[in-house]
DNA sequence: GTTTGTAATGAAAACCTTTTCATAATAGAC
DNA sequence: GTCTATTATGAAAAGGTTTTCATTACAAAC
């Protein structure tokens, strides 16, 4: 109530120095009498002074925030990019603003708008929807950093995986296990990063020789469900297969869930392989084996370049890759 | 580049109106004759103008902005919550600005300090180690919602279930089952909301008059792992029991785990029973029964509840209640 | 045709800082 | 003891908006 109050103006009074003075004392821009720095800071102190950060961004053009939009709070692979992002935000003294997309292009475009706003100094988006032109269009007034997305034609400031190459590797290791009958499936199609994983599916095939089934493939939405949904699918049609590489994790336990519920053995009788390796896979029975993005490192990495742009500094998009999580839900095949 | 700059001076020139003019069109607050309102408008449009919101909330006093701080981003009880708040926002002209506590009572403080500094209008603060003491000392200020956990001081502003009838519900079905061994997986001790499960078990054992056996209970943390060791103890000290009640789904999948790797069956074997029903429980091996928080009703009723504050209205806190999720993990007992 | 009440508008103050510019104080050199 | 260079300080402007207060325009009532 009283605090809600103090201005810059009380501080001055108090410590009988001009306003100027204690801004400079706050902001250590110039050097101040170490006398009236004293009474400043007990005055800062007495009165419980918190400078208000509207006013400061005002009149400065730098807010000491930075936006981070996410496509969707409660996944748990962006919510470690996020959090990430968040712990490489901790000692710059800029603030996170969290804002969520909510799944949708439409969405990502207004938060986005409403964090331009709030002239944000700088911004993170992880996953999302928005088109590259979209973005450099962003970029032309504040540094952006896209993560946990691939896209090729903005390179410069994306920093994710190699969706291609850990899928490719990924497949690759169940045919190294003997498998040949292979099915896939694919995350939600407008993400980019399931058609490169699909990519390397496919890739990895063909370089094995093996010829490519569409029957074999399920266009899946990244929720358990659909993962259920593909076996069910391959099931009913009569085909075989003795591996599936789900595109994400949760579809991967949807499919474990419905070779079960049909007496299928995994990794018996049919191998999974999953990708991210979320928190919950190493407890599932069978344990999954997986693709781990490293997310946290992901974020801390796109909090650290943008901070860069922002200083105007040049910035560094470190190579990020997939590692191999081998665990119980594949074995040789045959 | 150029919107960055256009400011509400331009419109007017272009539109040939005063500032205060366009500023009454932006936000309806009085009538404005129709033609010059048209003018305004387009020029607004013409010149892709956006109001600056640090500027309007340092004018206003109101920034049109409320804090949600989570104890946790990236669980998924907390996420849903968030997801909850932010949706219940979305429509009310309130950005919701997301921070991040990270399981700090420390951090949380620095966060929503950083939060008042930018001026918010109101709080949501999930889960999290705030004090009531702390709580309202900002209620002082702003409003303040507390939700997703229990606090009997600050009933008024709290929106959480009951967890000790859940709890109690939830071992008491355990009971019905012909249970009568049944061990407790504790989640954090400065955690209220898992000393109320607790008391919740505790109480529903001594009405069925079956004596707690304090060597069944173990002090987790509410990670998977902890959910092992518990059952690794008890096992290690020779204890038996044919259910285990894990404080949250995340231990009890830990608990699943570990008694799979010593071969002991569940359900056939030992019941296990979990608590918040997250998604991917219910792909899980067995499926686990659990009791689910209604966490985006929560979530949505607090911001409910919240911009009632705001706009000085008198609020509501709705009754909100854990269900029973049947599901395989848990069979009739001898 | 004058008066009165209402609606629409503009000028200017206010919000709380930072920052520029100018001045005052201090120390060092002669 | 005067002059110069430096350092410390204050006054005031600036930042972009809302809001109060006063004024103008207009229609209705006499």
């Amino acid at each position: 109530m009283q605090n809600q109050k103090v201005t810059i103006l009380d501080i001055a009074e108090r410590a009988c120095v001009s306003p100027a003075t204690v801004s400079r004392v706050i902001n250590k821009s110039v050097a101040v009498k170490e006398s009236k720095r004293k009474l400043v800071l007990e005055a800062m102190n007495e009165l419980d002074y918190r400078p208000n950060a509207l006013a400061r961004g005002l009149v400065s053009g730098r807010s000491m925030s930075v936006g981070v939009v996410t496509q969707d709070i409660g996944s748990p692979l962006y919510d470690n990019i996020a959090m990430g992002v968040i712990r490489g935000l901790k000692t710059s003294g800029y603030s996170a603003i969290l804002a969520d997309g909510l799944w949708r292009e439409k969405n990502e475009a207004d938060v986005v708008n409403s964090l331009l706003d709030h002239q944000i100094d700088g911004l993170v988006v992880i996953g999302g929807h928005l088109q590259e032109e979209e973005l450099s269009r962003l970029h032309r007034r504040i540094p952006v950093i896209q993560v946990g997305r691939e896209m090729q034609g903005w390179a410069e400031y994306c920093i994710s995986i190699d969706n291609f190459s850990a899928a490719y590797e990924a497949t690759n290791y169940l045919i190294e296990l003997g498998h040949r009958k292979i099915a896939h499936v694919i995350g939600r199609a407008e993400h980019e990063d399931a058609q490169q994983r699909y990519r390397g599916y496919r890739e990895a095939l063909a370089h094995a020789g093996i010829e490519l089934d569409p029957n074999l493939t399920y266009q899946g939405d990244f929720l358990p469900q659909s993962g259920v949904l593909a076996v069910n699918s391959f099931l009913e049609r009569g085909e075989s297969f003795s591996a599936v590489f789900a595109c994400n994790d949760l579809m991967a336990m949807g499919v474990c869930r419905a070779l079960r519920q049909r007496s299928i053995r995994c990794p018996e009788d049919v191998s999974v392989m999953g990708f991210d390796d979320q928190m919950e896979t190493a407890f599932f029975d069978p344990s999954l084996t997986t693709m781990r993005q490293p997310t946290v490192e992901m974020g801390l990495a796109a909090s650290a370049a943008l901070l860069d742009l922002i200083a105007g500094k040049s910035h560094q998009i470190p190579v990020m890759s997939a590692t191999l999580q081998k665990r119980e839900s594949t074995q040789r095949h045959g």
